[in-house]
RNA sequence: GGGCAAUUAGCUCAGUUGGUUAGAGCGUUGCAUUCACAUUGCAAAGGUCACUGGUUCGAGUCCAGUAUUGCCCACCA
């Protein structure tokens, strides 16, 4: 009973943290008892080259909660961290790195490259792992994992050769999103919108027909003109050819459904490679592609001579020689949303490219099979919606990437039998697809093969990890899991992808519940954003008031609906956990010995039998609101309990009653009775004061982490 | 263009299936207390529950519409 002065989490947290650590209790293979029940959190994995954030702080506290609450509950918990090596955005880290130094990655070469990455990976790797630490993370760390471990990428590559011999898998030559910076593909997903000020440009093909874009340099490529085959003004066009400006080249006028009638003139030039649409309606009517721009964001040989001129520069060159020529009728001002990488922020160029494809349709059925059925619970349900809607509308994913750090493909092309360049097979008549790399070049019999240069997408190798790099043991003993907690905006980026890939490769689903929880704002409901200045950072909370504060102020907050966050909750956090040291203080100056609690307590006076009574009734709605997610609710009921019922009315009367020899045992047994329940009951959403109270105040043997709810 | 959410005290938010004087944290005001805690206690002030209409004996709570804000999705070039 050495509980004294007030409360100071820098004396306490890292002592007991580590003590949970030796303990080895966050590895479900050595928790007591018999817990024939397992409870599974995967936690959804932090970039590699991540810092921890407030939508972290939420997420995880969150997860620890569910975790500590089934392990005091007597289930085996494991929860599985780990992180994701984040392709692009690592790439993209240590590429910056080096331009420090002056040199780019194509200098240093591939190989040295990457070894410059797991150098950065081995030096900055594990901070986002050792902040969840902080903050009080119970996972079972023994058990991390990383998304290019060994074993982890033995198992993308099985996944991979799995889908191209089932046919799921393919390589095309399409029109994909391309970001000139990064020089690779990017799928819809990686891509982010900007609203920009531009001008919608009216070019005069012909005396007929007129079309408006924001883009006259793509005129150049352009295969055909569209229209809309309902459309009674132009339907007598449809079939006759017109002459594109400039280029001089002959072009069909054909007609697509996808057209808009009411947009500009009803009239649409058609690039298939420079644009998505254009591409799909190129395919439909069997337009051949021109690329006039390459994969550096510059013309090519095909735009004469603006060739090497950058695609703004040949733009304006091109709008001046409309001009000369009278065929530029008219310029308005317009707005529109640009597409740029999500991780450099340039601006997106569609260019056609050989690449990888996975068929989605049968995939998407399946997930969506998965929820519909009530295999799987989405909440709250409103968020069933958004993902019914993009699975119902998928295209195939593409998932090559033109980048150096990530899962290589296992793709092995024949050397002698390369096609030019731009003009893939998508045949399987000069690569195999195999996990090791082939003896012999079953095409020309002579040749040692070549592997892809492509990685793939990061989408695709954490899409399995509810499995994936884990011990043949692990993977059989620990999957399913049970709940899956994130923010919203990777709901169809990541959930999806895992539920789907848990149904194909181990026929259940990777977990029963989805909890989506609010993301945090700012207090004028701003985004949170480091690049913006306008993030908050919740180390600098834990650093000042401890981990436990934070999580309180967090979980305070976290009401279910989007969180303003206010730094109040802060202040209230802290005043509780001086409020319930001081309680437990008082509690136990004020008994003389370690009371047996174990015999059921009769209460003498009215004020024993109400507290008696809250506290029976607090459990039961404590229980009953975690296992429904309504965290905050819990908290907010504790709170209630603990303050007002037991400090303010209880133990002020307990002052009384223990000055009545009739009355002080029974007032003893109560006050310490109420005091160990309260910190069962608190002990999921602020583990470490809890624990300390429980240990040096309590002094019991067991630590708190696996004492039974 | 479509979808979702929000609008309740000065600030940030609760308010379950419609039912007596609408709650919390923080802040404000007054009083008290050095007896676990001034990171305290007691008390108080403060709300036409965005607006309009409807259902009902009764609505912050249900329905319809309006307004404002935020988020997501979308192939209007």
């Amino acid at each position: 009973m050495k509980i004294e002065g007030a409360y100071d989490p820098k004396l306490h947290e890292e002592q007991i943290y580590k003590g949970w650590m030796d303990s080895g209790y966050f590895n479900p293979d050595n928790l007591p008892g018999p817990r024939s029940e397992n409870y599974i959190v995967y936690m959804p994995l932090p970039n590699v080259t991540g810092s921890l954030h407030m939508g972290h702080t939420l997420d995880n506290t969150l997860q620890d909660i569910v975790i500590r609450y089934h392990r005091m509950r007597g289930y085996k918990t494991l929860w599985f961290p780990g992180t994701d090596h984040a392709g692009i955005a690592t790439q993209y880290v240590v590429e910056k790195q080096l331009k420090k130094e002056g040199i780019n990655r194509f200098e240093l070469g591939r190989e040295k490259f990457i070894e410059r990455v797991w150098e950065w990976k081995k030096e900055y790797g594990g901070i986002i792992l050792s902040q969840l630490q902080k903050l009080g993370c119970s996972a079972d760390w023994s058990r991390t994992r990383f998304t290019m471990d060994p074993d982890y990428a033995r198992d993308v590559q099985d996944v991979f050769v799995h889908y191209f011999e089932k046919g799921l898998l393919y390589r095309g030559f399409r029109t994909v999103n391309w970001c000139t910076r990064c020089g690779t593909s990017l799928s819809e997903l990686e891509l982010e919108y900007k609203e920009e000020e531009t001008k919608l440009w009216y070019i005069k093909y012909s005396d007929e027909i007129i079309v408006a874009t924001t883009r006259p340099e793509t005129m150049l490529g352009d295969t055909a003109i569209a229209v809309n085959p309902n459309d009674e003004r132009f339907k007598k066009l449809i079939g006759k050819t017109v002459v594109v400006p400039i280029a001089n080249r002959e072009i069909p006028i054909v007609a697509d459904e996808m057209i808009d009638k009411e947009f500009g003139t009803g009239m649409v030039k058609v690039t298939p490679a420079h644009d998505g649409v254009d591409f799909e309606i190129g395919e439909r009517n069997k337009l051949p592609m021109i690329q006039v721009i390459d994969a550096r964001g510059r013309m090519t040989s095909e735009a004469g001579i603006y060739e090497g001129k950058k695609t703004s520069e040949a733009r304006e060159e091109i709008i001046r020689k409309l001009e000369e020529e009278n065929k530029l009728v008219k310029v308005e001002p317009y707005k529109h949303n640009v597409a740029v990488c999500y991780r450099c922020n340039s601006v997106i160029e569609p260019i056609p490219s050989a690449q990888w494809f996975l068929k989605m349709r049968g995939f998407a059925d399946s997930a969506i099979t998965a929820v519909k059925s009530g295999n799987i619970k989405i909440h709250p349900e409103r968020f069933e919606k958004p993902y019914f809607d993009w699975l119902s509308n998928i295209r195939d994913w593409t998932v090559s990437r033109q980048i150096w750090w990530g899962h290589r493909l296992p793709v092995w092309f024949c050397k002698n039998s390369l096609i030019e360049e731009g003009k893939e097979s998508t045949e399987k008549d000069n690569f195999i697809v195999t996990k090791e790399k082939p003896h012999t070049c079953p095409f020309c019999k002579t040749c040692d093969m070549e592997q892809s240069s492509d990685v793939l997408d990061t989408w695709f190798s954490s899409a399995l990890w509810p499995f994936a790099g884990m011990s043949d043991e692990d993977k059989k003993k620990y999957y399913p899991g049970n709940i899956l907690i994130t923010a919203r905006d990777i709901l169809n980026l990541w959930v999806a992808r895992m539920i789907y890939s848990g149904i194909e490769f181990k026929k259940e689903v990777p977990f029963k519940d989805v909890l989506i929880h609010g993301t945090i704002m700012t207090k004028d409901g701003k985004r949170m954003s480091k690049s913006l200045g306008t993030g908050i950072d919740p180390l600098q909370y834990i650093e000042q008031y401890g981990a436990d504060v934070t999580r309180f102020a967090v979980i305070w907050q976290a009401t279910g609906q989007d969180i303003r966050w206010d730094e109040t909750a802060v202040i209230g956090g802290k005043k509780f956990l001086n409020k319930i040291w001081n309680a437990a203080k008082f509690v136990l100056s004020n008994i003389q010995s370690m009371i047996d609690d174990s015999e059921k307590i009769e209460p003498v006076t009215e004020v024993d039998k109400k507290i008696l009574d809250g506290l029976a009734n607090l459990k039961q709605s404590v229980t009953a609101d975690i296992e429904i997610f309504e965290f905050s609710k819990a908290l907010h009921d504790i709170y209630e309990f603990f303050w007002h019922s037991f400090c303010d009315e209880y133990i002020e009367v307990a002052k009384i009653q223990m000055q009545d020899e009739k009355k002080k045992e029974t007032t003893q047994k109560i006050l310490f009775y109420v005091l160990k329940e309260s910190l069962i009951m608190l002990h999921p959403f602020v583990p470490f004061i809890t624990e300390v109270l429980w240990k040096e105040g309590i002094g019991s043997k067991t630590p708190l982490i696996i004492h039974q709810w």
